[in-house]
DNA sequence: CTGGAACGGAATGCCTTGTTCCGTTGACAG
DNA sequence: CTGTCAACGGAACAAGGCATTCCGTTCCAG
């Protein structure tokens, strides 16, 4: 392996140790990757796909639970953070439209909702959660105040409607983002329609999605 | 064997072979929900489900991959069945509505979808998935020609909804087929809407579709 | 040249699951 | 009442998959 960085000025970045720092990046891609087309993939899978071996994986991640709750943390968090920018946007429809489509395009909702439930959320996630919970209301809201967004949608809309989107699965990534968009075009003509026939039956409730943040195996009752 | 039917005009429906006749809609019944809610179950959550031991199920499908085909051809035909039902509607948009609601209600897309590629399809099947590809043409062109679809919707683009739908998954099912119908409320008013912001992207092309039907095990790298 | 961090991937042991096997049950004929 | 046998329940079995560990190898650093 020819040297592309000896002895520069960013550190780490030359030698076994800026190799392995580099596979840091390129074992979280492809556990990104390769667990967004399959929940239930192995760990192995993940390692082939980054062209490295088991261990290098091992030696990063104490075990597959612990990289799982990595990337649907990150996941929340990317979500969050496109919450917060959709702020920017001169209008609340843009600021909607805005969030939707870049949720959708980077999948980042099929990676944090579809791993949820495999494994007990850390507190910090749940706190997580719920400030995402109420970014996206703060959204929604100005979309709605400015009123080009039908007034029977309620926030927990947000998240089925992302979950539908994330539904649209070809072999080409590529093709499937293209595809998500037109989709997402059609649900928010629909949106943005007058409310002329009201949507049937009620829309979802506050805590309706929550089970997807407790632990699968787990029983019941909890706040 | 005498005929049983002597005594009343209603056959094969008591003692054992009743029982047992009765076990057939049972197990299939059981086999839907289970493998609707995960396609990759066990055999023995359906026999779980269904209250019935696991032999009772072996005796009437011959394997796992025989009972998935079973319900995946079922779900086509139902499926044709609604596509030819739409015809009776008065317009073409009310055919187009009621043919979504009636496969959403039903599940039968996913049913269909998700299972087909996990075993190797029969020509019938084949036969059958281009039939209903056919006759759910007729249903968009038709719909299209009331003038109430806007115009740069395709055929293909049925499928992808149904699907997205069909993402809309909660714990309990009356609730998740609620739910459902105000997402495909949302849908068709999208549907409806002139098509003002026109969808961007290529729509999807005919054979974009068919890697569905082809079994998994060929289409991917590893070989 | 040498120590050791990083690595590749085979080996290990557990767990899941499709399928078979066998003893039991109970409706029905005699 | 009793023998028979289709239908059954579910344990047993075997194969395969998978997370994790282990060990010999590579190759940068000093």
């Amino acid at each position: 392996m020819p040297e592309e960085n000896a002895s520069g000025a960013v550190p780490g970045l030359s030698g076994r140790r800026g190799q392995a720092q580099r596979n840091d990046a390129v074992i979280l891609d492809a556990a990104r990757e390769v667990f967004l087309a399959d929940p239930r993939a192995p760990i192995s899978a993940v390692a082939a796909r980054a062209g490295v071996g088991i261990s290098a994986l091992y030696r990063r991640h104490a075990s597959k639970e612990e990289l799982l709750r990595r990337l649907c943390h990150d996941g929340l968090r990317r979500f969050i953070a496109e919450a917060e920018a959709a702020a920017d946007e001169p209008t609340g429809w843009d600021g909607l439209v805005r969030f939707l489509t870049r949720v959708v395009d980077a999948d980042v909702h099929s990676l944090t909702v579809r791993l949820a439930g495999t494994f007990p959320p850390t507190a910090e996630m749940r706190r997580d959660a719920v400030r995402s919970n109420e970014l996206v209301a703060a959204v929604v809201d100005r979309a709605r105040a400015d009123g080009r967004l039908r007034d029977d949608v309620v926030v927990q809309d947000v998240g089925l409607l992302l979950e539908s989107c994330a539904a649209i699965r070809l072999p080409d990534p590529d093709r499937t983002k293209e595809l998500r968009r037109r989709y997402l075009g059609i649900l928010l003509a629909g949106l943005a329609a007058a409310a002329d026939p009201p949507l049937p039956g009620p829309p979802p409730a506050a805590g309706e999605l929550a089970w997807r943040w407790r632990s699968r195996a787990a029983a019941t009752d909890d706040a």
